[in-house]
DNA sequence: GGTGTTGTTCGATCATTGTCGAACAAGGGT
DNA sequence: ACCCTTGTTCGACAATGATCGAACAACACC
C-alpha cells in the first residue's frame, strides 16, 4: 500500500484549502500541530474509524501530512515545513481556534 | 434584496476555506485583490452568468466579498483588511499564484 | 412605454463527498 | 496457532454543491 504522498507544489491550491474546509480534518490539523507525530486511533472526533481514515487519506493526499507505519499502529505527522516555505502563514492563520466572539 | 454580508468573526473557518477552494472562486478573488472593486460581469471565466451569480453569492455569504448596488450592475470588493486583520497570512498565501514549479 | 443590459432566482441534473457497517489485511502477544 | 488491536478498503447511501437554461427583477436610455 503506497502511501502515495505528493509533491506539495505538484497539488493545487483549491485541493489545499478543500482539504482544510472540513471540521473533522481541521480538528485534526491542528491536533497535529500541537502534539506533533500521533497514531491515527488517536483522533476520535465522534466518526467511525472508516470515516477518520478517510479523512487521513484525504489530508495526505492534499499534501499535509506524512504517515508511516509503527507496528500495527501508522503514526501521522503534519508537513508543517513544506507548509510553511510554500504558504507562509496560511496554517498558522487557520489553526488558531477562535472563540465564538 | 438584502446583501447579506455576515461579521467575520461569525463565518466558521471551514466555511472561509471551503469558499476558497474553488478554482472559478479563487479567480474571481484574484481578480478582486488585483483590481480592487469590480462589477460582476466582468468575471467570464467561462461558466454562465448563473454559475457566476452563484460563486459571487458563496464568497459573500463566507465574509469575502461585499456588493453594493451601481446602476443595473453590482460592484464587488475583497474584504481584504477584515480578512488580513482575522487570519493574517491566508489571503497572502493563497493569492499568488504558483507556476507548475 | 418599450427595449436592452445586468444580475438574481428557480428548478433540474450530475458529480463530488461525508458517512457508515462489514469485510479484509497486517502486526503483536500469549 | 489463535486472538486482539489497528487501519484500510469496499459498496451503499445521503447530502452537498457546481452547473445550466429559462424566467424574472431592476435599472438606464431613447
Amino acid at each position: 500500500m503506497e502511501p502515495h504522498e505528493p509533491d506539495l507544489t505538484a497539488v493545487p491550491v483549491t485541493n489545499v484549502l478543500a482539504a482544510l474546509a472540513d471540521d473533522v480534518r481541521l480538528q485534526i490539523v491542528r491536533a497535529l500541530a500541537e502534539g506533533g507525530e500521533a497514531a491515527c486511533g488517536s483522533f476520535d472526533f465522534g466518526v467511525s474509524k472508516a470515516t477518520r481514515s478517510h479523512h487521513l487519506k484525504v489530508l495526505r493526499e492534499a499534501g499535509l501530512t506524512r504517515t508511516r507505519a509503527a507496528g500495527t499502529s501508522r503514526l501521522v505527522r503534519l508537513r508543517r515545513d513544506e507548509l510553511d516555505k510554500l504558504y507562509p502563514g496560511l496554517l498558522d492563520a487557520v489553526l488558531t481556534q477562535r472563540p465564538p466572539a
